[in-house]
DNA sequence: TGTACATCAGTGAACGCGCGTTCACTGATGTAC
DNA sequence: TGTACATCAGTGAACGCGCGTTCACTGATGTAC
């Protein structure tokens, strides 16, 4: 009568680990990576805890496996609002509006999914599991990179400025996007929220702007 | 024998009020907002958990007391920070070396105590408790507004970007912060962090070059 | 094609933990007279 | 100046909660013959 995918179709769930896995990612959306546990993860599925076990060796294991598809929605979300920005005339506007639009992602999914936001940005598990070497967060940096070296490419952005350039459009969008969800601009309205982004997406812009074409276009 | 302050020198503390409100901050420091509990910061002054309830309604208003203390310990640090920033002959120069300086020690705060500074930056308690209307961060928000107005007065940046020029520094800062104590740049070493410092104020400096003098010297 | 049996994926009960919070209480303090 | 007594600041025991995790177990599955 049910389908496999519902709650309790069989004693054998079938595809418990994924079930469990986006369980997981729920809870994660709903109330943050602390609420990502065992048991809640278990009764959202239908299952006993001990079930959980099978396919987890344990809670830090379930939350690792939230965070993954956190960091998956991250990188769609992202994605998508990166695909909607026109193809502009001149390049250089193009990669700067390209820029923009990826730090608006950035703040826009903060916005949206503050949970799956946190969830993506938190845990000091960096173990041998891990194959990347030090950066877990490759989607959106990656990303963010490939703007930079447009940026360079069209003579905005100075090539010898571009080695370690991620950190400072990185560092706005998060903090601000952290101020927005979990500090002290939490009170700010839509209006307000919006004056800030673009403030500071302004002065990132400005600052990136150190190469022959950027001096011309951004003074 | 035992001095008042002591753990437990007679049935009547004397101050527990106080005792509590910096064990409490204690707490934070080494694990964060998270480990600010009645039952802990009663163990750590020696008494009762049950005592804490004289002076403090429930767990949220002791931790609301223990942000207090982070609040004021934040303050404290960076304005120390900056009083050590030289007294420049060029006005242009000195504002922006106060900026930066503030930036740094913000920064630096965060990294030195990462537990505090989460603990001010943490919980949604925005009550009619708190005078602020929009912003409980009044201490370093405002040093930084300081900062920007200096930079106005100096004709580095345009006095019709002043409003909300908060934003982008701040954010930056912040994030940068977030990212070494709880995010993907965790990892970095003291030179990789020093360096995407440095990268990330010089962007910001330069982004709020829009007077006159700021094109200048910028470009 | 049918059946015994190993294997796998779940159940159900229980453990110990630390937490917030409340109850009736007792020891210490200080003030009115 | 001394003392009864109200008030205050603690104690000690207990509650219920949700958590992670482990144990011995049982129902379902699929494969060898």
């Amino acid at each position: 009568m049910t389908t496999p995918t519902a709650a309790r179709s069989s004693y054998h769930h079938g595809d418990l680990r994924n079930a469990l896995a986006r369980a997981a990612a729920d809870l994660a959306a709903t109330g943050g990576p602390d609420a990502v546990t065992i048991r809640g993860a278990a009764r959202e599925v239908g299952v006993t805890p001990t079930a959980a076990y099978r396919h987890f060796s344990n809670q830090a294991d379930l939350l690792a496996a939230a965070r993954e598809l956190a960091m998956d929605g991250m990188v769609v979300a992202m994605a998508d609002y990166l695909g909607q920005v026109p193809t502009d005339a001149d390049p250089v506007q193009r990669a700067i509006a390209r820029l923009g639009s990826t730090g608006r992602g950035y703040i826009r999914f903060a916005q949206e999914e503050p949970g799956i936001f946190r969830t993506c940005f938190t845990g000091q598990l960096r173990g041998a599991s891990d194959p990347d070497p030090g950066l877990n967060a490759m989607g959106p940096y990656a990303l963010l990179g490939q703007m930079l070296d447009e940026l360079v490419e069209v003579g905005y952005l100075a090539p010898e400025d571009r080695p370690g350039a991620e950190a400072g459009p990185w560092a706005a969008v998060h903090g601000l996007a952290l101020l927005f969800i979990d500090g002290p601009l939490r009170d700010f309205g839509p209006a307000d929220r919006e004056a800030a982004i673009e403030k500071t997406l302004a002065m990132t812009v400005r600052g990136l702007a150190t190469g022959p074409r950027g001096r011309i276009i951004a003074h």
